[in-house]
DNA sequence: CAGAATCCATACTGATACTG
DNA sequence: CAGTATCAGTATGGATTCTG
């Protein structure tokens, strides 16, 4: 994925938040750092691939930070960053706004 | 699109705005209804079909209304709904975020 | 004007097998 | 464990033509 910039952030930001694991990654890794095995165990039916290119990603943005420990077996660290943090807050309040519109749209129905 | 919801709002409406055009649709409707035609012109490239299904999908979610005018030529008009001004205004902050992080991360490289 | 219908291109995502 | 490589399907988006 390029890092077009266009005139509308917001337009930036979905650009990168749009496939269908990253955002479900950030709220993953809110508490604290996790291995890649863990991430695989939080989003069931994620593959390998997507999950290593959605990281990949997510890391080339600045939201989320990869950290390998030379061991052996090899051990891989992904933490949200400071940024990450803030994106994620905001997508949280997203979140929280959309399931009150739902709850009031049930509410209206019934 | 199913009206799927998962445990994560989050994920839920991601999954509405995924779309190319979708978040950047409502950003042109802050400034009160406007027409198809007009739609058009504000995002060049889009095309008449994903216009019209991405409008659709919206007015489905409850973001976007539709008014049709029955007149001769028909007028229809879009207009956000109160959820669709909150949601967008929620976006615009991620927005702004974001521009704030990538200017910083310029300036850093700098 | 505001679409609907059809066909086509590509981007995104998943399954599987293999590796240091 | 943490990936990479390859192949293939599905979903998304675009071009064109047609209509009330």
């Amino acid at each position: 994925m390029k890092d077009v910039v266009t005139a509308c952030p917001v337009e930036d930001v979905m650009r990168v938040l749009r496939g269908r694991w990253r955002s479900l990654l950030l709220y993953y890794l809110v508490n604290g750092p996790k291995r890649f095995s863990d991430l695989q165990r939080d989003l069931p039916g994620i593959s390998q691939r997507m999950l290593t290119l959605d990281l990949r990603e997510l890391e080339a943005e600045g939201l989320v930070a990869r950290t390998v420990y030379p061991e052996a077996p090899p051990r891989v660290e992904y933490a949200l960053t400071d940024d990450g943090e803030r994106i994620l807050g905001l997508l949280n309040a997203l979140g929280d706004h959309w399931a009150d519109m739902r709850a009031r749209r049930k509410a209206m129905a019934a």
